[in-house]
DNA sequence: GTTAGCACTCTGGCGGAGAGAGTGCTAACC
DNA sequence: GGTTAGCACTCTCTCCGCCAGAGTGCTAAC
């Protein structure tokens, strides 16, 4: 393959005839002729004429074909040409963006549950699969925290973090702990410590540790055993996948084999998080195609991703993947509204929030 | 296909050659010829004794061939007669016991924890898919509740049931409640109402609303209003369902089609439970081959569940699902472990447990 | 610059041949 | 009478050649 043409020293008519290539092969799966191109495109040539065209394209690196005598299928350069120069930016169409605004309405749902339903929008509005990389908890800000007996030397320990997210955990302590008590540092903690993150809660706890030592009172000695257990959570993102079975369903993935590399991919999640996060810097839908990272070439698979956040603090990425012949048109939109959207409910989750509509 | 003929009416010689039928194919996945029994089974027949006693068990509807001239596959018929009266119970190896209670410690695990750990390690030892239905949570007897202020007028309502399961909702009120006094309602629910089941509690909760209806005072329509809405919670159980990507390894789905069915039929939660809460009833190990039952017709598969719980009450039940063609031997011993452990791991969550070691 | 025409190439489906696997039956054997 | 060797038969699977169809590239004419 020679070295891709500069796109800007492409004519309207490679252009055209490129676009054409592009949109039939997303809907047909199909190595796409220069007969169909001339039947059903505009511009009236025939089909010698357009094999021309496909055949200087195929030169420049938009175009391949599978073998000789079959039609051509556009590369990840002729898609990254697509999205950034020939693509129509429809809007979302208003009743998904209604869909998508009743389903991620705050409500009674916590940070999880968001998470959930966004990834599932996701996966069932564009038939792909849905992928949200949740923030690390570590990073969130703290709302309230507040501990619960319950049985003997048990405590659970509740995390509510100001966008939502609730963290269960269950903590033995070296004594019995009065639930009296247990309410008191639960209101110390809270109010000494709402507005922080739970990163930097623990670094200042630790810092109070060794600073006071000397002078500690049980309470305080107390407090502090509990806020270290139950400000230690999930340093690592985690990640909410839905519906990998959307696959199943797509030409491309008609062997086993495929599938099988596919279904591993998506079970890496450590590995998704990864990619996911190379969309974190600069805001805004970014969209991986083919050689653009190790997974992608190997799979042949495209990830459309943005991130989202709490005002200008970025808390995780969302998006989609699936193969690379998807329609770019309608997800790209997609994926950028239900960033701002979840952007949106989380903010709004424990904000107060008075303006909102009695259920 | 003749009836079934009695099983007891079989010969040693029929038995033995069934079994080692059995065997073999549940390793290599490919009809068995009579020649391979010969010549790998104990008893020195040549093949041509053998093919006549493997026509016979293919008249009585013990074995079957794909077409003339392969060899033959077992029957559901055979796998059922293979694990009530000719395999040997192996007990789970140690190795593989101290394993599972390893990974269920009670610990700091909440009750969800627990069965996605559960879910887990059935399917990772059987390399099956692993499945487990979750007690639905108005039927847990309750612990703890406890509510949290958090914004405005919304209250994060934590339920923490005796078997350790932890719900978290939060609710919007009438008015904003201070703190102080959500505490006292937190109290004063756990202290009343602990030790009963949710739905017990709701129902409760209804008589006193409408007997004392007259004379309630504001702290205590406040406090209804925050219970009633705490305590409704889930009527239907869950399902956690892991390692459904096994399936893409075993030789029965090497086509696409199958796969798929295979996976919509895993997506289907609510059958999913039907079929595995059929084995709800007596205790013990139930398996479902085949014909058993409309699902497990349709895919040509088998489930092999139990039930677990707490003392004599049933909480919900766990099991594996995959190809017929699978290693009951070590199979049942594994479910059987499981539901075990698992049950003592619940009962043991929130009783105070005050010999276990410390971590 | 465009296009009709034509030779060329590659795929995919179809059918036949042949090997291989396994059976069922029969007749001989112990 | 049970057991087994032998053999014919059947069915699958694979390989191969053939052919139609699709699509291309090239050339020559418009």
């Amino acid at each position: 393959m020679a070295d891709l043409k500069d796109y800007t020293r492409l004519t309207a008519r490679d252009r055209e005839i490129l676009k054409d290539v592009i949109l039939t092969y997303i809907l047909s799966a199909e190595p796409v002729s220069s007969r169909s191109v001339s039947k059903h495109g505009k511009l009236g040539l025939s089909a010698a004429s357009i094999r021309n065209v496909m055949a200087d394209l195929e030169e420049w690196g938009y175009l391949m074909q599978p073998h000789t005598s079959a039609g051509r299928v556009p590369t990840a350069a002729a898609y990254h040409l697509f999205i950034q120069s020939m693509m129509e930016t429809r809007t979302l169409p208003v009743k998904e963006r209604r869909y998508i605004q009743d389903n991620l309405k705050v409500g009674s749902a916590d940070g999880d549950d968001l998470m959930e339903t966004a990834s599932h929008l996701l996966s069932e509005l564009s038939s792909q699969v849905g992928i949200v990389v949740t923030p690390a908890m570590g990073e969130t800000v703290l709302k309230a925290v507040d501990f619960v007996p319950v049985a003997g030397r048990k405590v659970l320990c509740v995390v509510v973090s100001s966008t939502g997210f609730i963290d269960n955990k269950v903590i033995e302590t070296e004594e019995e702990i009065p639930r009296e008590e247990l309410v008191r540092i639960s209101n110390y903690l809270t109010e000494s410590f709402a507005g922080q993150t739970l990163r930097e809660i623990r670094e200042r706890l630790l810092r109070m540790m060794v600073e006071e030592k000397a002078q500690m009172d049980r309470v305080l000695a107390l407090t502090i055993e509990l806020a270290r257990h139950g400000f230690s959570v999930g340093e690592s993102p985690g990640v909410v996948v839905d519906g990998t079975s959307t696959l199943l369903h797509k030409p491309e993935l008609s062997d086993v084999q495929r599938v099988r590399r596919m279904f591993e991919a998506f079970a890496d999640k450590a590995r998704l998080v990864k990619i996911l996060n190379q969309c974190l810097q600069g805001g805004g839908v970014r969209v991986l195609i083919g050689e653009d990272c190790e997974l992608t070439s190997e799979l042949e698979f495209s990830v459309v991703a943005t991130p989202y956040g709490v005002g200008d603090r970025p808390l995780g990425t969302l998006g989609i993947a699936g193969p690379s012949r998807m329609d770019y048109e309608k997800i790209i939109p997609l994926v950028c509204f239900l960033g701002e959207t979840l952007s949106r409910a989380l903010a709004e989750t424990f904000s107060g929030d008075p303006d909102r509509d009695r259920r």
